[in-house]
DNA sequence: CGATAAGCGAGACGGTACGTCAAGTCTTGTA
DNA sequence: TACAAGACTTGACGTACCGTCTCGCTTATCG
C-alpha cells in the first residue's frame, strides 16, 4: 500500500555508506557544517546524490552518522570506572570530555552538531538518544552506585547532580568562558560533590 | 585603506533600520533561523535587499540585533537587587532567567542565536559583549558584595562561581534535559550556594 | 580541456527546449529584446532559469534560437527559383523577403537580433553561419549559374552583385526610409541588373 | 500646475554637461554600449546620478549627444563637393564614409548607435534628423545638380539612387562581409552610376 | 541459470535564495 | 535652485544547492 518503495537495507552497498561517511567527516571538519552542502559530499564520495537521499532523511543525520563512526560511541559500550572513589572516578570521566572538547577537529564539529541540535528538534532528538543520553546514563549509573555506597545522601536527585556536573563544563566550553582544562574540571567535580553532601556529611568523600 | 567604500551611517535611514529589526524579529520567531531568508526580510520589512546588505554582514548580525533591540539590554542598565541576602537575590535573577527561555518566541530566537554564536567566531564575540558579558558581570558584582559581606569564603573565585550558577541552567535548557521552572532555579541557586560555602562552613570560611 | 564539465545533450529534455524557444519567441515580439529577461523566459516556459544558462550561452543566443526553430531555416532546405529568367527569379526573392520584412512580428523580431548581432560578435557570427549566409549563397548561387548561361558578363563579382541587391533592401527596412513593398524590390531588381550589365548588352533583360 | 517643475536651461552647468558627453563618450569606446552605464558615467564625469537623468532622458540619447559633439555634424555645416564630375565627387563621400566606418573607436560607437536606432523608435527619429538625414540630403542634392545639368535621365529617382549608393555600403560594413575600403566603394559608384545610366546611356540620357 | 528488479553513478530538471549590479528616485548638504 | 554625493526601492542578474526525476549499468536474488 506504501506507494514510496521502502528502500531495502540487504542491498545497500557497504562502499557508498562509508565513503559518504567519510567524505561528510572530512567536508564538516574542513568547512563547517552551515557551508556543507549534500552535492559535496555525494562528489566527494563519488556517489549519486540519490544515494545520499534515499538512505539519510537530513544533511544533519549523515553528518551525524559520520560523528557516531568516526567516534566510535554507537555501540554504547563505554562506562565509568568504580574504583570505590566517586571523586576520582568522575574527575576521569570529566577530564576525558574536557580533552574531546579541546581536540581541535572536535571541537569544531562538535560546534557544529550543536549548532544543528539548536536548529532542528529532530537532530536534537537523535543527540539525545545516540550521544548525550548514553554519557548521562554511565555517569548517572556512577552516581547511583556511590549513593548505595552510602557516599551520597539517599534523596540525592540523580539527573540534577548530572547537570550540576557538566552543565557548567559546557557552558565554559561553549562561550569561551575560560581554558576547558583539567584543572577546571578537576575543581568543578569537587565543588559538584560539596553542593551534593548536605552540610552535616563532615567526614566526607574528600577526607 | 577600507577598499570598499563604507556606508556613510549618517546617511542611514532610521525607517529602514528599525523596519528590518522588526521583520528579522518577526520572522525568526515565525519560521525559525534555519528558514529564515535575507530575501523574506526585505520584503517584510518593504526594504531592499541591498540595504540589509548595506549594513548587516550577515543573516546572523540582523538576527541578533533585532534581538537586542526588541530586548533592550543594549543600554546595560541592568542590574541584581542587593537585599543582604544573596541567596535571594540570586533566585530573583535564575527565576527571571528562566522565565526567559521558558518564553516560547525568546526561546525560539534565542536558539537561533546560539546556533549562530556556535558556528561563526564573530558573532559570538558580539554575542559575548552584547549579552552575555553584561549579565555575567551584574551577577558576578553581586557575588563580590556578598563576597566582601563575609557571606561568601575571600578566596572565592567569582568567575567560576558564576559558571556554576548558569551553566546547568544553560544545559538544561539547551538540551531539554527537564523544566526550566523556578523550582530547578531555586534548588541550583542552594546547590551553588552550598558549593561555594562548605559543609564546615564556618569553620572553613571563618579559617 | 574543458574547464567547464559541458552537459550532455543526451540527456537534454526536449520539452525543456521548446518550451524555452517558444516563450523567448512570444516574449520578444511583445516587449521587445531589450526588455526580454531570462526570468521572464524561465517563467513563462515554466523552466527553471538554470535550465537555459545549461544550454544557451546568452539571452541572444535563446532568442536566436527561438527565431530559428519558428522560422525553419535551420535545414538548409531552401533555394531560389531557376526559371531561366533571372529578372524575374529574383524579383520573387526579393519580393519574400520584403514581406518577412513587413511582418509585424518578424519586423519586431528582426530588428531585436539585429541589435544583438551590432552589439556581440559571438551573436554575429551566428547570425551569419544560421542566417545570412544561406540566404546569400542561394542568391548567389542563382547568379552563377545565370553567369553560366552567357545572361551576365563572365568577370561579374557576385559576393559584390548579392550586396547591391540586398543592401539596400536591408537599409530602407532598417532605417525606415520609406515602404518595403514589391514596387521597390522590383526597382531595385532592375536597377541592379542595368549595374551588372556591361554598357554593350544592349538587346537584354529589359528588353 | 506641473507637478514636476522642469529644469531651468539657464541655470544648467557647462562644466557638467561637458564633462557627462566626453565621459560617455570615451566609455562607449571602450566597453561597449551594451556595458555601459550611468552610474559610471556619472563616476568619471565627476557628477551625480541626478544631474544626468535631469538633462537627458535615456542612456542613448547621452551616447548620442556625445557623440554629436565629439564628431561636429550638429551645424549641419557640411556638403559635398560639386567638381561637375558626379563620379569623382560621389567617390570622394563614400570613401570618407568608408575611412569613418573603419576607425575602430568610431566603428564601435557606430554600431552602439545603430544597436540602439533598432530597439528604440525615438532613437531612430533622432538618429534621422540629426544623422543621417543631413547626409543623404546633401548626397541627394548632388545627384540633383548633376541631373539638372543633364547627366542623370530627368526621371531619376534620387531618394532610390541613394539608397542604392549607401545602403551595400552600410550592409558590408554592418555584417562584416568584406573589407570596406576604398576599392569597394569606387565599385559601389561605378554600378550605381551605371544603374542610373542605362546601357544604351547616351540615347537615353540624352533624350 | 538466465531474467529481472534493485541499488548505484551520473546528472538534468523545476525551484528558491543567494549576493551583486544597476536602474531611476529621493534626500541632504554646499555654493 | 542646480549641483555632488550617495542611500533608497526595485528588479534582474548569473550561481549554488535543494530534493526529485530519469537514465544506463552493475549486481545478486529468485523463478
Amino acid at each position: 500500500m506504501a506507494p514510496r518503495t521502502a528502500p531495502d537495507p540487504a542491498r545497500r552497498s557497504e562502499r557508498a555508506r562509508s565513503a559518504v561517511l567519510a567524505a561528510a567527516y572530512e567536508l564538516v571538519s574542513e568547512v563547517g557544517f552551515g557551508r556543507l552542502t549534500i552535492e559535496a559530499i555525494a562528489a566527494r564520495a563519488g556517489v549519486g546524490k540519490q544515494t545520499i537521499y534515499r538512505w539519510w532523511p537530513s544533511k544533519g543525520a549523515v553528518v551525524f552518522d559520520a560523528f557516531l563512526a568516526a567516534n566510535g560511541r554507537q555501540d554504547g559500550d563505554f562506562s565509568l570506572p568504580d574504583s570505590g572513589d566517586l571523586g576520582a572516578d568522575l574527575r576521569i570521566v570529566l577530564r576525558l570530555s574536557a580533552d574531546d572538547l579541546t581536540d581541535p577537529t572536535l571541537d569544531r564539529t562538535y560546534r557544529a552538531i550543536n549548532a544543528e541540535v539548536l536548529g532542528d528538534p529532530a537532530v536534537q532528538a537523535e543527540y539525545r538518544t545516540r550521544l548525550l543520553d548514553p554519557l548521562l546514563n554511565v555517569t548517572r549509573d556512577r552516581l547511583r552506585s556511590a549513593r548505595e555506597a552510602g557516599q551520597l545522601a539517599p534523596d540525592t536527585d540523580l539527573d540534577f547532580a548530572v547537570e550540576l556536573l557538566y552543565g557548567p563544563l559546557y557552558y565554559r566550553w561553549l562561550h569561551q568562558l575560560g581554558p576547558v582544562d583539567h584543572d577546571f574540571t578537576d575543581r568543578l567535580v569537587d565543588a559538584v560533590l560539596r553542593a551534593l553532601n548536605p552540610p552535616a556529611a563532615h567526614g566526607r568523600s574528600g577526607a
